[in-house]
This record gives C-alpha cells, sequence and structure tokens, in this order.
DNA sequence: AATTACGACAACCGCCTCTCA
DNA sequence: TTGAGAGGCGGTTGTCGTAAT
C-alpha cells in the first residue's frame, strides 16, 4: 500500500544543483510560465530531476528577488514574535519577510534564533510556568487564533523580552513598514534595460508581499512566476539593478512550445544565459539590498 | 599542518491538503 | 462522494566552509 513516488528516486539525479541545471531550469520556468505543472517539468525540460526537487529549488533560490542571508534585527525580532505566536508555521512567519523563503526562516531559526529564543524565555526574570492568563488574552496579530493550535509556552514572555508588538495590529503595522522600507531601498535604483529600452516595472507589481503566499492562491496548473517578473541584477558599475522584464513568462505550453522547441531554443542561446544571467546572478551581492 | 567541532544552508523526506475528474 | 495526482509544508539530514585546538 501507500502512494506512488513522485519520480523514481534510483533514476534521478540528487544533490546539490549546478550552474548548467539552474540555467535551464530558470529559463524553463521564466519562458513557460502559467502553464504546466512540476512533476512534468524536468522531462519537458530535459533535466534529470526530480519535479519536487525542481520546485524546490526554483521557490528557495532561483525565484526572483530573494534575500539570502544577512538577516537584520528586525527580521529577528519579527521571527521570534511570529514563532511565538504560532509557532512553526515558517511559511506564514516567511510570508511576513520580503524576499525570505520558510526554508530559510526555518534554517536561519535552527542555526541563530532558537537559541536566542530559549536564552530569551529561560532568562531568570522568566516567571516561571503559569503564564496562562496572558497568553489566553494575547491574540493580537490578524491571525485567526481559533484555528492555530495552543502558542509554545515559552512565547508567553517573549513579549516582554522584545517589546516589539503587544497590541492589535501593531504586527501587520511593523511587517508593512519593513517591507516599504525594503523595497525603498530597491526602488531608487530602478533603471531601464539599456539594451532593449525596456521600461522597469516598479517593484511594487510584487503586491503586498513577493514570497511563496502570493502563488498560494495560483492555479495548482501554473508555474509560480509574476507575469511583470523582476531581477535585480547588478550592472558592472555596481550601481543598480537591471530588470529583467521577460516577455515570455506568460506563455504556455503549446504546439508552439515543446520541449524540442525549448531544447533548440536552449541550444542557440545558452553561452549567452551562462555568460549573463547566470555568472551575474551568481555574482549579486544580496545583503545590498 | 592536521584534525576536530561547529555554523550555515541546501536539499531531501514524508505527510497533509487541495483540486479535479 | 471518492480517489488519484499534484502542490505545500515542516522536520530532518547532508555538505561545505571556517574557526578552534
Amino acid at each position: 500500500m501507500g502512494r506512488s513516488p513522485c519520480c523514481d528516486k534510483a533514476s534521478v539525479k540528487r544533490g546539490p544543483w549546478s550552474r548548467e541545471e539552474d540555467a535551464i531550469l530558470r529559463n524553463f520556468v521564466r519562458r513557460f510560465a502559467n502553464a504546466g505543472n512540476w512533476i512534468t517539468l524536468p522531462q519537458k525540460a530535459g533535466l534529470n530531476r526530480c519535479g519536487k526537487s525542481c520546485r524546490l529549488r526554483w521557490l528557495n533560490y532561483l525565484r526572483p528577488a530573494l534575500r539570502h542571508g544577512g538577516f537584520t534585527d528586525e527580521e529577528d525580532s519579527l521571527i521570534l514574535s511570529l514563532y511565538g505566536d504560532i509557532g512553526s508555521r515558517w511559511s506564514v512567519i516567511a510570508a511576513k519577510l520580503p524576499g525570505r523563503t520558510d526554508n530559510d526562516v526555518k534554517n536561519h531559526w535552527n542555526t541563530k534564533l532558537k537559541k536566542r529564543y530559549y536564552s530569551l524565555t529561560a532568562a531568570p526574570s522568566t516567571p516561571p510556568t503559569g503564564g496562562d492568563a496572558v497568553a489566553s488574552a494575547d491574540s493580537p496579530h490578524g491571525v485567526d487564533q481559533s484555528s492555530l493550535p495552543p502558542p509554545p509556552p515559552a512565547m508567553v514572555n517573549l513579549g516582554a523580552a522584545l517589546a516589539t508588538l503587544d497590541d492589535g495590529g501593531e504586527l501587520t503595522r511593523e511587517s508593512e513598514q519593513l517591507y516599504a522600507e525594503l523595497m525603498g531601498l530597491i526602488e531608487p535604483q530602478s533603471t531601464t534595460r539599456e539594451s532593449t529600452g525596456e521600461v522597469m516595472s516598479s517593484p511594487s507589481s510584487f503586491g503586498t508581499s513577493p514570497t511563496a503566499s502570493s502563488f498560494a492562491a495560483g492555479s495548482s496548473a501554473t508555474w509560480p512566476v509574476d507575469v511583470h517578473d523582476t531581477i535585480l541584477w547588478p550592472e558592472s558599475s555596481g550601481s543598480g539593478t537591471v530588470e529583467f522584464d521577460d516577455p515570455c513568462v506568460a506563455h504556455t505550453f503549446g504546439p508552439a512550445s515543446t520541449p524540442d522547441s525549448f531544447q533548440d531554443l536552449l541550444a542557440s542561446s545558452y553561452d549567452e544565459v551562462i555568460a549573463t544571467q547566470e555568472l551575474l546572478y551568481l555574482g549579486m551581492n544580496w545583503s545590498e539590498f
């Protein structure tokens, strides 16, 4: 009994992704967005990978406008606060942090914040157990508490330790402010792609948050790609960014978009891909914005 | 210089939920 | 209504780089 596996684990490649695989996956998703599914993607793209692995790679690493590492104090506080509120619902927490993935948040928690969290909650000033009254009165942040499991006991005292939020709407305001500040850092750098004259779309085209939550409501048969996709590429001067507004992202699979046509496309443009997108992407100093 | 310990993060695993026929 | 397929999610493991010994 049991469900059938999504792929033949014995025949697909596992482990770290190569730059070539990244380039193939990125270009395939960007060019053939809004149709297809992850399970069939590897076959269509010519990748010897599990569909789930492709999805994870895209969502956690290749997706535009992601930020890796360099968590700010504000982000740390937000994560600690949210963990106190809702526990290890990393996707929900990540949705409050623009550009962060649940995996990133989870890793950051496991490596750094967990110790900090428990050192705070285990501090001598922390009252012993029995903060029930405080906990029961604490449902401030726009989260449907009735649908959530009881918060971890440690959260009862975390609010005082962090002093970042303690009344209704504060968390939302804080996260929105954080996002606005982040976008403010990015927006002044926006420019026009010189070679084509394409006008950059504003980062605000992402909506409220370019995180996994943005895609959650989409059709299950679509790639999780924003139509006005934006990538922040470093320019040779080191200042500003270049937007990659790919008109192909809205293309769908069809007679004219067979795997063969993609392979042809790939073969003809692979050198360019490596020379431009891939190297620039790898060279991006993500901590700058 | 070699070895060990540790931190950071990428990737995998398996279960759950959702969608659709 | 139900079952299969696909996506989503959280926990865990693996790998690599670096600091400490």
